[in-house]
RNA sequence: GGGGAGGUUCCCGAGUGGUCAAAGGGGGCAGACUGUAAAUCUGUUGCUUCGGCUUCGAAGGUUCAAAUCCUUCUCUCCCCA
C-alpha cells in the first residue's frame, strides 16, 4: 500500500474512499494535488475543524500538494450536511477577514512556502457565475431525484430546506471541477458527512471533463461521552488564544476521557503511531501521563513550544500538592492595583473581576458552596474581605491566586 | 394568496388571570468519591446595593393584578393554491 495512505489508515483518518486502488496507484506515481474545503464561518477555527487539516498535514509530509479551499463563496450559503438548522450567512467582508486569520492558523502545521500548499477562495469562480450558464452547463448533470435520496437532504426535508441550501451540493461539486481544471486536483478529502458532496463532484468531473477524480473521507470524530468534539459548555475550543486561552486549550486536552486518548493522540498529534498506541494503552492513573502528552503536543502544534511549556508548567503547578511553588506564568492572569487591596475587596467582587465568575450571584454560589479558594485556602464566607494580608510574594512578584472549583485558576499580580 | 398550529428562562418542555423567577428533564456549576477520568450521590442553576429589580417573540391595551385576556406587528412550522 502507498505510504501516505497507510499513514492515514493507521492514524484513523480513513473512513471510505471512492477508488482505493486507483488512489494507491496515483499516489505511488508521484505527488498529487489534494483539496480540502474549510468554511471561514467564524473569526477562528475550533478544534472540531482540525481533523481534515491534520490529515492534510500527513499527506503533505508524504510529498503531496495540498489545496486549502476557503469557502468564500459557499460560506454565503451554508451547507445543510449534518446541520439541523440553516447556517447564518455572512457578509463578504467578514469572510475575507476570517480567511486571513484562518491561513495564519493553518500555516502552523501546513507549509505554504514556495511549492507547498495553496490557499484558494471559491468566490473567485463562484461569484462571477452566470445563472443561466451554470444551469445549462452544470445543473443539467444533477438529478433531483437522486439528491433527495441523500441522508443530509432527507433529514432537512422534514424540517424545511431552502432552495439555496439545496444548491450547495452543486456548488461544491463545481469547486471540485474548477480545481480539477485549474490545478489538476484529483482528490478531495473531507469528513464523512461530505461523502455525498464529494462523490457528486467526482461524477461531475467525469461527465464534463471525462476526468478521473477521487474522494476520501475520515470518520467524524466523536467523543466517548457523546459530546461534540471541541465543544465545551462555554462554547467551542478555539485556536485563537484571544478566544480560548492557551491554558484553557491545554486543559481541554488534558481532560479528555480515557477512552479517547489513543484516538486523539493519533489524530491530533504527530507522534509516531507506536508511541500513540503505547500511551493510549496505559491504565488507571498512569493514563494521566498520556493525557498530559496529548495536551502538550497539541498545544505545541497550535501555539508553539514556548506557550505549550508555559501551559504545562502552569497546570502542573496548579494541580500538584501545595501548588504555589512553581512557575505559574501560563495561568490566566491580570494586574490589580495595590491600592485596591489596601482598601480591601470583597471576595465575590474579586472573583467577578477575575472573570472566573460572570456575576456576583454566581460568585456567591461558588463561595457558599465551598468552591472558592484564595492561595489554596478555602474561603466560604461571602463577606470575606481580601486585603494586603493575602498577598504572597514570589520571585519578586506579589500575587494573589484565586481558584474556582477544582480546575479553574486565576492569578492577580499586584502592581 | 387562503386556512391552521405555534414562539416560555442555556436547551427540550409544562404552565391559560393572582399561590410564577415560572413544574419536569437535559445541560452547567459546586460538594462527596476519584486519577485534573468515567459512573454515582447531594446541593445549586435570572440579576441584585438583599430593599428590590428585570424576564415568558415585539409593541400597545384591559385589570387592583397578565407568561396567561384583547389589538397590531413579527418570526417559525403544517395543509391548500
Amino acid at each position: 500500500m502507498n505510504d501516505a495512505l497507510a499513514t492515514l489508515k493507521e492514524r484513523g483518518f480513513f473512513k471510505q474512499c471512492t477508488d482505493e486502488e486507483m488512489l494507491n496507484k496515483k499516489m505511488d506515481e508521484g505527488p498529487i494535488r489534494i483539496y480540502v474545503g474549510v468554511d471561514p464561518t467564524g473569526p477562528s477555527m475550533h478544534i472540531g475543524h482540525m481533523v481534515p487539516l491534520f490529515a492534510m498535514h500527513h499527506l503533505q509530509e508524504a510529498g503531496h500538494l495540498p489545496i486549502i479551499l476557503v469557502g468564500g463563496g459557499t460560506a454565503r450559503i451554508g451547507d445543510p450536511s449534518g446541520k439541523s438548522d440553516m447556517r447564518k450567512m455572512q457578509t463578504v467582508d467578514e469572510i475575507k477577514v476570517n480567511a486571513e486569520k484562518l491561513k495564519a492558523q493553518i500555516s502552523r502545521f501546513i507549509s505554504f512556502e514556495s511549492g507547498g500548499a495553496k490557499l484558494v477562495d471559491n468566490a473567485d469562480w463562484l461569484a462571477p457565475l452566470n445563472y443561466i450558464e451554470f444551469l445549462r452547463d452544470i445543473g443539467r448533470h444533477f438529478s433531483v431525484n437522486r439528491m433527495l435520496t441523500f441522508e443530509a437532504y432527507k433529514m432537512r426535508l422534514e424540517k424545511g430546506l431552502s432552495f439555496i441550501e439545496f444548491n450547495y451540493q452543486l456548488l461544491q461539486s463545481y469547486d471540485f471541477l474548477e480545481l480539477y481544471r485549474r490545478e489538476d486536483c484529483v482528490l478531495q478529502i473531507g469528513g464523512d458527512d461530505q461523502w455525498g458532496n464529494i462523490v457528486a463532484g467526482m461524477e461531475l468531473i467525469r461527465r464534463v471533463e471525462s476526468g478521473e477524480a477521487m474522494g476520501l473521507t475520515f470518520p467524524l470524530v466523536t467523543r466517548s461521552d457523546g459530546k461534540k468534539m471541541g465543544k465545551t459548555e462555554k462554547g467551542a475550543v478555539f485556536l485563537d488564544p484571544n478566544m480560548t486561552s492557551v491554558y484553557d486549550f491545554f486543559q481541554y486536552w488534558r481532560n479528555v476521557a480515557d477512552a479517547d486518548v489513543e484516538k486523539f493522540l493519533l489524530m491530533y498529534t504527530f507522534l509516531p503511531v507506536d508511541e500513540c498506541k503505547r500511551l493510549g494503552a496505559l491504565k488507571d492513573q498512569a493514563i494521566n501521563e498520556a493525557k498530559e502528552i496529548l495536551a502538550y503536543e497539541q498545544t505545541k502544534i497550535i501555539h508553539g513550544k514556548e506557550e505549550a511549556d508555559k501551559a504545562r508548567e502552569a497546570a502542573r503547578a496548579a494541580f500538584s500538592a501545595g501548588g504555589a511553588t512553581q512557575d505559574k506564568s501560563g495561568m490566566p492572569a491580570a494586574d490589580i492595583a495595590a491600592s485596591e487591596l489596601e482598601a480591601g475587596i470583597n471576595i465575590m467582587d474579586l472573583f467577578v473581576k477575575s472573570g472566573l465568575c460572570s456575576s456576583k450571584s454566581e460568585a456567591r454560589r461558588l463561595v457558599s458552596q465551598n468552591g472558592a479558594a484564595v492561595n489554596g485556602d478555602k474561603v466560604s464566607d461571602v463577606d470575606a474581605v481580601i486585603g494586603t494580608s493575602f498577598v504572597v510574594e514570589e520571585d519578586g512578584e506579589k500575587e494573589v491566586i484565586l481558584k474556582a472549583g477544582k480546575k479553574r485558576f486565576f492569578r492577580f499580580v499586584v502592581k
